[in-house]
RNA sequence: GCCCGGGUGGCGAAACUGGUAGACGCGCCAGACUCAAAAUCUGGUUCAGGAAACUGAGUGUCGGUUCGACUCCGACCCCGGGCACCA
């Protein structure tokens, strides 16, 4: 046994161990109940970044806790492989994607290994190989029969000299990155898939998901955004056609003064083709931004049409506005406007010196004044003829009903969710397998032709996705007719891949069909971790095909996840360090220099797991001396000679007081792992225990024992965040075996008992001092023993006591006056 | 703009159910060892006053509830995440 700890050898032979005895491989047949501990799967980037190495090292340290306790634990690892990324690295530098993504993904499992990942590596795959995204395709023709696809048109950010469709991450300051051109709105027809139609199970199922926090739920909850309301015509002044809008509050109805609609809304189009002045406008709103920020924070612009409506109860003309704030995307693109009780409508009402109406009086003695503000809460209506006088509540039952008898308006339940736009004008994505054929319209690809390949031999003239001037791929016969058909070029959004490979790591190899059994057995996943920036897209998108999955019996529990862990960021220089490009945050120098024990310790220690921190590499120097110190104090302990079996009734005071710690510590530790997932925690109370045994005198033999105790207890404890070191002086201490094969002990409650306890006492509410009782001491006599003290006196001394508090076994408050 | 978080020493943090604010670590200071340095070990380290005992102040700001508030309530300020084509 070496004398000196040398992390790098002592990491690269326990690595071997744990290969030869193949532990981390799971099996269906394993002993214990199953445990699917899943971190999400990372973009092969480059190189890992402090990010990645925080949440792998958290779900490592799950995974092995887990294995202590007893599960049949399963941690795949595999590459969230397609995206942007790569083709930006293509079109730089003239590297295929496929190629730098395979070259990056083997340096980063390099990586990985490194940092001892007790991964199952027998599972891998990447969403970029046929073999993944065949299934997808499959899946997804089997929702286009069931009628859960769709096309419509939409609208994307479009670079008029690139030619091509940019991401709202490609678009700085309004104009293309690459170009530097102006973007343009565009609409373009895509691929749709109606998560709509699961929007109440994915709003009510959240009521059940104990294991997820609650901020996460509530963003879902907020996100999908279930409203009642009424969905209101307005006959358009002189026609019979109806302006649809939708809205929660029809009890300001009678305070509507105008209505406002999108500039691709049909109205608008007809208004411009008179109006000279509408057309400009119209077309100012082509360079508006797609996304919701923007248009949130845009100011708030608009034109009259000439246009009216006529309201459906009164039948007064109302003007219709084009407003730059209303967009098509969003229910029917128009909405009523009712200044009086909308700030947002207020605002443009005062701007345009639209009529301000007041329509609802306030019900208590809430402040109105509506030539400062919009009056936005519930009260009693007011100016609306025979409503007048009913509450808010009231008046949108009367009114719903008065619009439905004139056939003008029905109540609606309203999401704000919508359908979830699948298709990228990209390359480097999973094809969508579709035909475009003239005579017969769309067309899926048969399934005995899937899956359709993404061609990987190719050149990047410019942006434009390759697919689209590559005859090969998009010259098709049409599988009904048999004419000459165009394939579909676009591909999938990324989010499809990452929907549903927690499900595919069950049975990595399935081919009839995308799951089997295995996947019954091992999902739902028990505990899935990772960044709180995937709180609502990916968390709810791998929901609902969760959902979509088991429509279809290829899997049988309504939820994927049922306890989530989600990670602050690891920020570098104030940004999150997933954005940061270059070496910034790139482990490989900290793993060199101090080994993976102290890297993984440091992060763990860092910061609890919710919090977002700063990195620095300031702790990683402590916790590789921390590593040291916890090897030379065994190698010390050992070098005192062998010790007899422990003897509880032989300890001296310090030797019992030490157990106690050790098992406290167990305790501690276990409710940390377990349910608090507080490991700095862990860390911190490892270091306390090792502290302890390092101020322990060398004592008789019985305490020597003690000592091992204290140290084969804060080397299992410790295994989980730093696995080599532990695993090596295990095995010092005498235990057979591997660790991650081990067991957590049961706590020995009889070396908790403490026969005196440290009372804090108070003088109004301030520490005056501190006093040792019995553990069995009752009020009167820990009052006693509060007022005999000497500090507590000078306080107490001449006042009245008027109260005291006792807190047995914490405080005693006395209160004087 | 909207939704969700967060704000505690020089720094990362702890305080879990309203009960000792600052555990544990980094950094720094002092000491031991050393020709010296590194490493290691020991002690100190919220701020102000004090030799010390101890006292006063203190958890983003202002106010409230309570015997007692980092913790609960109200208002505000600042920072981070998400906002549907970054992943």
């Amino acid at each position: 046994m070496s004398a000196t700890y040398d992390p790098h050898v002592v990491e690269r032979a326990v690595q071997n161990a744990w290969d030869s005895a193949r532990c981390f491989e799971a099996g269906e047949s394993g002993t214990g109940e199953k445990y699917y501990c899943l971190a999400m799967f990372p973009y092969p980037s480059g190189q890992l970044h402090m990010g990645h190495v925080r949440c792998y090292t958290l779900g490592d340290v799950i995974n092995r806790y887990h294995r202590l306790k007893g599960y049949n634990v399963m941690q795949p690892m595999g590459w969230d492989a397609f995206g942007l990324p790569a083709e930006n690295a293509a079109i730089r530098n003239g590297i295929p994607p496929a190629v730098w993504t395979r070259d990056n993904i083997n340096y980063m499992r390099g990586q990985m290994q490194r940092l001892g990942f007790g991964f199952d590596w027998s599972r891998e795959f990447a969403t970029c190989e046929p073999e993944y995204y065949h299934w997808e395709q499959w899946f997804f023709i089997k929702l286009y029969e069931k009628g859960m696809v769709y096309r419509k048109s939409s609208v994307v950010n479009w670079d008029p000299v690139d030619q091509t469709v940019l991401a709202n991450e490609q678009v700085v300051d309004g104009r293309g990155w690459r170009s530097g051109a102006p973007v343009e709105r565009r609409e373009m027809p895509q691929w749709f898939l109606k998560i709509t139609d699961y929007a109440e199970e994915l709003l009510a199922e959240l009521d059940r998901l104990d294991g997820w926090p609650e901020s996460v739920k509530s963003m879902q909850r907020n996100w999908i955004g279930r409203s009642e309301g009424v969905n209101i015509d307005f006959p358009v002044s002189g026609t019979d056609q109806r302006l649809t809008v939708y809205t929660t509050r029809p009890d300001t109805l009678m305070g509507a003064t105008y209505v406002a609609v999108a500039a691709e809304h049909p109205l608008a189009r007809r208004a411009a083709e008179r109006s000279p002045e509408v057309a400009a406008f119209v077309e100012k709103c082509r360079n508006l931004k797609t996304a919701e920020a923007d248009v949130a924070t845009l100011e708030k612009q608009g034109v009259p049409t000439g246009l009216t409506v006529d309201h459906p109860l009164t039948g007064e003309r109302l003007p219709v506005w084009v407003a730059n704030f209303v967009l098509m995307e969003y229910g029917s693109g128009a909405v009523m406007s009712v200044p009086g009780h909308d700030q947002r409508d207020w605002e443009f009402a005062r701007k345009y010196r639209i009529a301000i109406r007041q329509v609802i009086a306030p019900a208590g003695d809430e402040p109105c004044d509506l030539d400062q503000a919009a009056f936005t809460t519930y009260g009693r209506l007011m100016n609306s003829g025979a409503f007048d006088g009913l509450t808010s509540a009231e008046a949108f039952a009367a009114i719903a009903d008065a619009l439905a008898a004139k056939g003008l308006g029905e109540r609606a339940t309203h999401y704000r969710l919508r359908d979830w736009g699948v298709s990228r004008q990209r390359y480097w994505g999973c094809p969508i397998p579709m035909i475009h054929c003239p005579s017969c319209g769309v067309v899926p690809v048969p399934e005995r032709d899937l899956p359709v390949v993404l061609p990987t031999d190719v050149k990047f003239e410019g942006v434009r996705s390759p697919l689209t001037t590559m005859e090969s791929f998009y010259r098709v016969d049409c599988p009904k007719c048999g004419g000459e058909a165009r394939r579909e070029t676009d591909t999938f959004d990324t989010f499809m891949e990452s929907s549903w490979y927690y499900a595919r790591f069950a049975c990595p190899d399935a081919n009839t069909p995308m799951l089997d059994d295995r996947a019954d057995y091992w999902t739902p996943v028990d505990h899935y971790v990772g960044g709180i920036e995937h709180a609502i897209l990916h968390l709810l998108y791998a929901r609902f095909f969760h959902k979509l999955m088991r429509d279809h019996g290829l899997v049988h529990s309504d939820e994927p996840f049922t306890r989530l862990l989600m990670l602050g960021m690891v920020l570098k220089d104030g940004r999150k360090m997933s954005k940061s490009s270059g070496d910034a945050g790139n482990p490989q120098a900290l793993l060199d220099k101090y080994g993976a024990d102290a890297v993984r310790t440091a992060m763990m220690f860092a910061a609890p797991p919710d919090q977002s921190f700063e990195w620095s590499e300031a702790g990683v120097e402590g916790q590789a001396r921390f590593c040291k110190r916890l090897w030379n104090q065994v190698h010390e302990h050992l070098a005192q000679g062998d010790v007899p079996a422990l003897d509880p009734t032989a300890l001296s005071d310090a030797g019992r007081e030490l157990r106690r710690k050790s098992q406290e510590t167990l305790l501690r530790a276990d409710d940390d792992y377990g349910r608090r997932l507080t490991f700095n925690t862990v860390v911190s109370a490892v270091h306390e225990l090792v502290n302890a045994v390092s101020r322990m005198e060398p004592g008789n033999d019985a305490d020597r024992a003690a000592v091992r105790e204290a140290l084969t207890i804060a080397v299992l404890v410790l295994s989980p965040i730093a696995p080599h070191v532990c695993q090596n002086l295990w095995h010092a201490l005498g235990q057979e075996g591997l660790l991650v094969q081990a067991r957590w002990p049961e706590v020995d409650h009889a070396a908790l008992v403490q026969e005196a306890l440290e009372l804090v006492v108070q003088v109004n509410g301030k520490v005056r001092g501190k006093v040792s009782v019995p553990a069995d001491a009752d009020e009167a006599a820990m009052r006693e023993a509060a007022l005999a003290n000497e500090n507590v006196v000078r306080f107490v001394d001449g006042k009245t006591v008027r109260k005291v508090i006792s807190v047995p076994g914490k405080l005693v408050n006395i209160v004087v006056g």
